[in-house]
DNA sequence: CTGTTGTTTGACCAAGCGGTCAAATCCCAC
DNA sequence: GTGGGATTTGACCGCTTGGTCAAACAACAG
C-alpha cells in the first residue's frame, strides 16, 4: 500500500494524481456543491476511474476537505495584506481590488466557499470559527483603531469587512445573475465593478472635514 | 384523480397538503440545494409519504420550480416600492432597510435563491433573463436619471444594485459564517448592520456640494 | 531480468435515489 | 348510509451513489 507508511515522501505519480484530483474536484465541487457532486465525476474530469480516485483519497468527504484547508489560505491571503502602517484609505482600496480580482480569477474557489458556508458549513465550520475569526478579529481592530483616529469614518469594522466580501463575492458567487442583467455579451463589467466600488468606499469612508 | 381535472377548484385538503409540501421544500431546498436535498425528507417533514407528495407534485423539480416562481415576486418586491418621485437619498435608504429585513426574516427564502444562482441558475435561467432583468433595467434607469440630475453621486446603477443585494443578502446567505465571527450569543447585529449600510450608502451617494 | 512496491481496474455490494402502481382507505354530497 | 371520487400507502422498480476487493498491471531498484 502506498499511504501506509505516512513517513515516505509522495511519488511523482503520487504528486501529479492527487494534483488532477483537487482540480477536478475544485471544477465539479464549486458547481454542485458537496452533495450533488458524486465521485464518479470527478474521477471522469480527473481522468481516472473511481477504485483509482478512492486509492488515493479515503472518501469523497477526504477530498471536498483537502480542498478547502488548501484553498483557505490563498482565501484569506487579500485580508492578510491589510498593512496598519499604510494609509488606511489606500490600505482599504487595495484589498477591495485584491478581492475584487479574487473573484474574477478565481471564482470557482469563491462558490466552493460559498457553497460550504450556505448549507451551514457543516464540513469547515471549526475553521472558520478558529482561524478565521482569529484573522478578522486582528484586522478589525486596525480598522477601528484608524477609525478612532478619526483617519477613516466611524463605523462598525466587522460590518465593513463582511460588506467588502459581500460586494466582491457577489461577482464570482452570482456570475450568472450578473450576466443575465448586463448582458452575456459584456465582459469588462469587473472594471466598472472596481470603479464603483471605489468610489462608494471612498466616498463612504472618507471621514467629515 | 384528483388533478386530471385542472379546472376544478383545489379541495380543502389540496391547499393544505399543498402549502405544507411548500413549507417543507423550503427548509430542505434552501439548506441542502437542489440536487443535495431528496423527496423522502421534504415528505417527512411535511408529515406525508413520499407517493403521497407525488400524487401532489408530479416530480422533485416541480416542488422546486414551484417554490421559485411562488417566491420570486416577495423577493423582488423591496425593488418593486422603489419610488421614482420620491427623494433619492430616502428612497435607496428605504431600499437598503427592506432587503436586509427580507434576509432577516426570510433567510431561507433567500439561500433557497442563492443556491440556485450559485449553481448557474439550471432551473430558473429563463426567469432571471426576463422579469428580474426587466425591473432591474427599469429601477437603473431611475437611479441613472437621479444621477444625471445630480441628487445622488454619478455611479453606475447596476452595479449599485448589485451592491446592495450583496451586502444585505450576505446576513442570511452566510449567516453561519457571520454569527461565527461576531460570536454565537449576538444576536442584534441587524440593527448594527443596517446603521454600518446606511452610513455607507449615504456618504458613498451624496453629491458633492 | 526479477522481485517488490506502487498503481490501476472490473466486478461487485448495500444503501439510497426519484418515481410507479394497484390496492386500500377516507371524505363528503346525496 | 352509501356510492364515487379524492386521498393515502406498502411494495416495488431501475438506476445511481459511495465505497470495497482481489486480481492484474506498471515502475523501478538491485
Amino acid at each position: 500500500m502506498a499511504k501506509a507508511n505516512a513517513t515516505r515522501p509522495p511519488t511523482r505519480i503520487q504528486r501529479e494524481k492527487t494534483e488532477a484530483i483537487l482540480a477536478a474536484a475544485l471544477d465539479v465541487f464549486s458547481a454542485q456543491g458537496f452533495r450533488g457532486a458524486t465521485l464518479d465525476e470527478i474521477a471522469r474530469a480527473a481522468q481516472l476511474s473511481k477504485p483509482n480516485l478512492l486509492y488515493y483519497f479515503p472518501s469523497k468527504e477526504a477530498v471536498h476537505h483537502a480542498l478547502l484547508t488548501r484553498l483557505l489560505d490563498t482565501w484569506l491571503d487579500p485580508l492578510r495584506q491589510l498593512d496598519p502602517d499604510g494609509d488606511p484609505l489606500t490600505e482599504l482600496r487595495a484589498y477591495i481590488q485584491r478581492k475584487l480580482e479574487m473573484s474574477r480569477d478565481y471564482p470557482r474557489e469563491s462558490r466552493l466557499f460559498a457553497n460550504e458556508i450556505l448549507q451551514g458549513a457543516p464540513r469547515i465550520g471549526d475553521q472558520i470559527q478558529d482561524t478565521l475569526k482569529q484573522l478578522v478579529d486582528e484586522k478589525a481592530a486596525i480598522l477601528r483603531a484608524w477609525s478612532d483616529a478619526g483617519r477613516i469614518a466611524p463605523v462598525d469594522p466587522h460590518h465593513l469587512i463582511f460588506s467588502i466580501w459581500a460586494t466582491t463575492q457577489h461577482y464570482a458567487d452570482f456570475e450568472v445573475q450578473v450576466r443575465g442583467i448586463l448582458g452575456a455579451s459584456e465582459d469588462g463589467y469587473f472594471h466598472d465593478a472596481a470603479q464603483f466600488l471605489a468610489q462608494l468606499y471612498t466616498s463612504g469612508l472618507t471621514p467629515k472635514g
